[in-house]
DNA sequence: CTATTAAGTAATAATATTTATCATTAAGGA
DNA sequence: TCCTTAATGATAAATATTATTACTTAATAG
């Protein structure tokens, strides 16, 4: 993998923030340190970092946005309006360390919660 | 909610089946019982299905798969090729049960482990 | 057992998101 | 510096999802 100035950039993009960013905005805010770098450019290299492990891909509502977080911390999803919360809890990594995952490498922050969140239940109620 | 012939069909052919289908093998089943059923009424009830937390939607390849397995397990996804496999570990349940998520409800099945799969690891080597 | 009414459906259209193609540019080693 | 090839930019195309609206049907009450 050759390094790229426009990859580059677009880590540090989501390094820098603690939103999960979409493709889509990622782009916007690619476009005001690259004048005219192409949708496709994010596209590309959002895949490659998330398959590098670099980058964190989650859905949100039918699209997919990127956590840039390298602190340890897992996502909880909500399934009725699929807002994605950052989730800290250091006592899980040592829980779930010595699972046996059947030949799967489990990324270090690839945990996904998914469930309601607490607006969502608060709505209802 | 009211009942609906086509969602309980819909139910029924994810509960009969091991498989994660797309929103559109979803569809081309339900033909097979329902002649003209629409695409827009796989959509919303499954939707709905997924919120109620009936079943289990799974994010393949940015399309929405749906797991209709009500046995107590979790899913694996390949943030390399994308397949996500059936994850099931009853140690894994009795672990996690007392976290606390603040405020968060998880979902009986709602785990899910991102990580490279044991096919793709094989094709790097 | 009808009549009411509100949720659910079908059909279509529109939008949003992602991927493919290909000529051009630019890393990075020889 | 030159050469090879990965990476980019621009455009087009495919795919997935949502919106709209008139019609149908399940639940409710008279």
């Amino acid at each position: 993998m050759r390094y790229s100035f426009q990859r580059e950039h677009i880590l540090q993009i989501l390094r820098n923030s603690t939103e999960h960013f979409s493709v889509e905005q990622v782009h916007k805010e690619l476009l005001k340190e690259i004048p005219n770098v192409s949708l496709m450019t994010v596209y590309r290299n959002l895949t490659l970092l998330a398959k590098k492990g670099d980058i964190i891909p989650l859905h949100i509502n039918n699209a997919v946005h990127y956590c840039g977080d390298i602190n340890p911390h897992y996502h909880l999803e909500c399934l009725n309006c699929g807002e994605v919360s950052d989730f800290y809890n250091s006592e899980l990594l040592t829980k779930n360390k010595f699972l046996d995952y059947n030949d799967f490498s489990p990324a270090r922050n690839g945990i996904l919660f998914r469930g309601i969140c607490s607006d969502c239940k608060e709505a209802e109620a």
